[in-house]
RNA sequence: GGGCCGGUAGCUCAGCCUGGAAGAGCGCUCGGUUUGCACCCGAGAGGACCCGGGUUCAAAUCCCGGCCGGUCCA
């Protein structure tokens, strides 16, 4: 059941002056409004695709120009034109993707801290959506996993209002109607209702002959935890319209795809992967009908086939062999447009994050691939995307190599696990398999359920696989969601809200190491001034410490964050609250926060040159700078060995030396956007309007909070002391800068004089030549002791021959305490291997022995070495066991009592 | 961020469930055979069973913690 608002929120002016009839579908009982006299809501499923019957003025438009259509109808309507965003929505913590253009300004815009770029504003977003994956394709175009959303956005603040529905709805009509030349009759607006990202509202989806081209979104709701709908200050006219089903409608061909790609490229697909083209009436037959596929029923499919095929008197065959063949390529062609955007906004492949995002498409392609037996490299039909889509994004064209770079990487890894399948497989197999042999072949391994069918079949074993696969692994993944980190102090963030923004030495004079201060606040140990250079805990850099100085009172601060723009200064002791309104003088350690600014310029410094180095891919995954190292997590998809360490180090040194200036200023969000690009949001995306830019003149620039150097001379040396692959795709850097270098060096020193005294010389000189010769010396020294070994063993094994003590049919030999336990065990094995043994070992160790037993085969029927430790144990005290032939046992007794009892119990045994 | 799987000879892996003397194939060395391409036959070398702790007479095997790799899902 679709949910819906009031229906007063529907009954827009517009409609009643412009005479829009309120009609309830006969299919799925949706209310929808229109000029027309339809009794369906227009829209798939309920209605078949009636835009190919219907005449336009503006027909034939290519993709780039139903696009650009859409923005210059908006601009000449009073919208500002905005560039797009990246897919990868980095600015959102709760979100991998760009799914929908208002994403873009959320949440900073839609809260209403952060005033929108322009207002009202047009902008073409290429998004990305993954949910329908398994959908694209045999949809006809109606499902892909990257489209364009026209979005043109009007936010209404409450002292400055622009426009809401009826000018919406009326947009809408004069784009399609007017402008495209839809007839009146054809445009529907379906009432439906809309929820995401926390907010809520009534929206109206338009749909022409049978084809939804934009919804038109209505944001007016909070939506509270307890799911009631509070009205938000701020109203936001959202709306997305399909360019994808603007081209199709426009140049009415068979598919989506040949709209948005181009028939030249559909075809070059067909070409590569080897498909015929389907038959163009078949085509546009399944096209037409295509609104009907309900793509949650796969014999929805089944039955539009059989219908094509009584409708035009081909076989079942040829429709589904001709349609079935084209819908592949329809899916190749959608997924690797989706793994060229995705990796030229820089994602790195990965098991986790949204790199693993790019990794389930490319997965998902190339299984598409193996399926139909088509070698072709997923490399070629990436870079064929990066041809046809060069010109509206030039960032394809930028990174080019890195994109083919990483796609060859995936491949790769996927071959990889296709070589491994067969072994396996073999693991689990026991005769056949159980689904959940296959569902954690899949969950563990990566092994899709197709090949495991198909290498059991080659093993003559037929499976059977259960249609809701994926779900039942959905199901294993289900857990109750992780409980988020704990919050700070709730009293606490209440408490200083009372308090107005604390004035930032800090940020004013980085280089400030005191200052006087006013008490505004005292809870407890916690201090709020007026005014502070003490750095509070944020952008990944520590906070500072140090002390403060009330009237007689010194204390130490140990901590400092803020909350909001309150910084709170926790001391050593509770502060009685009638200090408020005095005094403080404040002192940071200096040297301690004098390293954390050269570790947090050496960061930035740092990741230009990574990015210099390797690309734009390289992307800060989490930092923090302390007193004694820098640490730095970026994404970059290969490893790092001693040589491109030497190269970053060089790179960043270089730089230090050529004494950069460090600048920080102040500028508009979206200046600053416009002039670095999202690059800028490395550390995070600041809720302000005004961004505080950090910036290493012609290297990096950064919004960033934390205190820098004024000069990157100030980093005084940069050495990389770690770096490690944390996760797939992401490295760890560790690195020292200034003094800290030195200590570090001297930490290597102290190393280097522990091995010298260790490996006897002097102090250092030669070490690898003496270190080269200790080892020659091992080398030598293992053999002759392994030459040793091996004739003492001889001997011994000589001495049993001869010297055994016959006790009845068994032969005793005994080792006590050997300079060895393996090569006494050696001779006990290769005794017992003889006829007639008994080999005893016996280690002594203070009041108690641990014994071994070996007997020859032919006599452990009468005598088991178990049998014997067991009895031994049960008469002197202790435990043991194992086999026939083998045992052990800790016996509380010396080697000579042991001897003696043996002996005895060995005859014993002959006996009965 | 979470679940699952794995780490044993240079390589690919078995052994682990059910604790009792470290295994196979390939590769390597030597000898024979052969001199048509994954030759064949025989002999041999090669191991901190990822690390640390625990249980046990006894741990590659069981338990706990860690490290590393893989994989699926958010």
């Amino acid at each position: 059941m679709v949910k819906l608002g009031e229906p007063s929120e529907y009954r827009l002016r517009y409609f009643i002056d412009n005479g829009f009839r309120r009609a309830i579908c006969r299919s799925c009982a949706t209310p929808f409004w229109s000029r027309g006299s339809h009794e369906t809501c227009n829209d798939a499923p309920c209605s078949e695709y009636r835009f190919f019957d219907i005449d336009l003025k503006l027909a034939g438009l290519s993709y780039e120009k139903a696009l650009e259509t859409f923005l210059r109808f908006f601009e000449k309507e009073g919208h500002r034109v905005i560039e797009p965003a990246p897919v990868v929505a980095r600015w959102r913590d709760d979100l991998y993707l760009t799914i929908a253009s208002i994403v873009v300004f959320q949440p900073h815009v839609t809260s209403g801290k952060v005033p929108p770029p322009a207002n009202p504003l047009v902008i073409a977003q290429p998004c990305i959506r993954l949910e329908d994956i398994d959908n694209v394709g045999r949809t006809f175009g109606r499902h892909m996993t990257n489209f364009t959303m026209g979005g043109h956005h009007a936010f209404n603040y409450k002292d400055k209002y622009l426009y809401w529905k009826d000018e919406t709805v009326e947009y809408a009509r004069r784009f399609f109607v007017d402008l495209m030349g839809v007839p009146d009759e054809e445009l529907t607006f379906k009432e439906s209702w809309w929820e995401g990202g926390g907010n809520a509202g009534p929206s109206l989806e338009v749909t022409v002959g049978g084809l939804e081209v934009a919804t038109l979104v209505f944001m007016q709701y909070e939506v509270r935890e307890d799911g009631t709908l509070v009205e938000l200050p701020l109203k936001i006219v959202d709306t997305g319209y399909g360019i994808e089903r603007i081209a199709w409608l426009s140049q009415k061909s068979p598919t989506a795809f040949h709209a948005v790609y181009g028939r030249d490229l559909v075809s070059e697909f067909h070409r590569i992967l080897g498909i015929p083209e389907a038959r163009g009436d078949l085509l546009i037959l399944a096209s037409r009908k295509a609104g009907k596929i309900d793509p949650e029923d796969p014999s929805s499919i089944k039955r539009l086939f059989s219908e094509i095929a009584r409708e035009t008197g081909y076989s079942e065959k040829t429709v589904e062999e001709e349609l079935g063949g084209a819908i592949n390529v329809y899916s190749v062609i959608d997924h690797t447009k989706t793994i060229a955007l995705m990796l030229s906004d820089g994602i790195v492949p990965s098991n986790s994050g949204e790199g693993y995002l790019a990794r389930l498409v490319t997965r998902r392609t190339m299984r598409t691939l193996r399926r139909l037996g088509i070698d072709v490299s997923l490399v070629k039909l990436v870079d064929l995307q990066i041809r046809r889509w060069g010109d509206l994004y030039p960032r394809l064209r930028r990174s080019r190599s890195y994109v083919l770079e990483a796609t060859e990487l995936e491949e790769e890894r996927f071959r990889d696990i296709i070589r491994k399948a067969p072994a396996i497989i073999a693991r689990y197999q026991r005769g056949g398999l159980s689904t959940e042999d296959l569902v954690e072949i899949y969950d563990s391994h990566g092994v899709p359920p197709e090949i495991v069918e198909e290498e059991m079949r080659s093993r003559g074993v037929e499976i059977a696989l259960p249609h809701n696969f994926y779900s039942i692994v959905a199901s294993r993944h289900m857990r109750a969601p992780v409980k988020k980190k704990e919050e700070i102090d709730k009293e606490i963030a209440e408490w200083a809200s009372r308090f107005s923004p604390t004035r930032r030495l800090f940020h004013e004079d980085p280089y400030m190491r005191s200052f006087s201060a006013e008490i505004k606040g005292i809870r407890g140990d916690l201090v709020i001034l007026d005014a502070t250079c003490f750095y509070p805990t944020g952008g990944g850099q520590r906070n500072d410490t140090g002390l403060l100085v009330i009237g007689d009172l010194r204390v130490r601060v140990t901590d400092v964050f803020k909350i909001g723009d309150v910084v709170i200064h926790r001391v050593d002791g509770r502060l009685p609250e009638d200090l408020v309104g005095s005094k403080a003088e404040g002192v940071i350690d200096w040297e301690r926060r004098y390293r954390i600014m050269r570790h947090h310029t050496a960061t930035h410094a740092l990741l230009g040159a990574l990015r210099k180095i390797y690309g734009d891919h390289v992307w800060q995954a989490g930092a923090e700078k302390t007193e004694e190292k820098g640490r730095l997590d970026v994404t970059h998809h290969l490893s790092i060995g001693r040589e491109d360490v030497k190269k970053i180090e060089a790179a960043v040194n270089k730089i230090i030396d050529e004494r950069r200036p460090v600048r920080v200023k102040y500028m508009d969000r979206y200046d600053a956007e416009n002039k670095y690009g999202y690059s800028i949001y490395q550390g995070g995306v600041p809720q302000e309007k005004i961004l505080r830019i950090v910036e290493i003149d012609d290297w990096d620039a950064e919004a960033c909070f934390g205190t820098h150097l004024a000069n990157t001379g100030e980093i005084g040396g940069f050495k990389i002391v770690n770096v490690e692959r944390i996760a797939d795709g992401v490295l760890r850097f560790e690195y020292v800068a200034g003094t800290r270098s030195a200590e570090q060096m001297s930490l290597y020193e102290d190393i280097l004089d522990r091995i010298s005294r260790i490996t006897g010389g002097g102090v250092r000189d030669d070490l690898v030549k003496r270190v080269e010769a200790l080892n020659t010396q091992l080398e030598r020294a293992k053999g002759t002791l392994s030459a040793y070994r091996t004739e003492w063993i001889r001997s011994k094994i000589a001495e049993a021959r001869g010297a055994a003590e016959s006790i009845g049919i068994a032969k005793l030999y005994v080792i006590t305490n050997p300079p060895e336990i393996e090569g006494g065990r050696e001779i006990l094995k290769i005794l017992s291997q003889d006829e007639g043994y008994i080999a005893l070992m016996i280690v002594q160790s203070g009041d108690e022995s641990n014994i071994e037993v070996s007997v020859s085969r032919d006599i452990l029927s009468k005598i088991a070495a178990n049998s014997l430790v067991d009895r031994i144990s049960r008469i002197l005290g202790g435990r043991g066991g194992g086999s026939s032939s083998h045992a052990t046992g800790r016996i509380r007794a010396d080697a000579d009592t042991i001897l003696r009892v043996l002996r005895n119990v060995v005859r014993e045994m002959q006996q009965s």
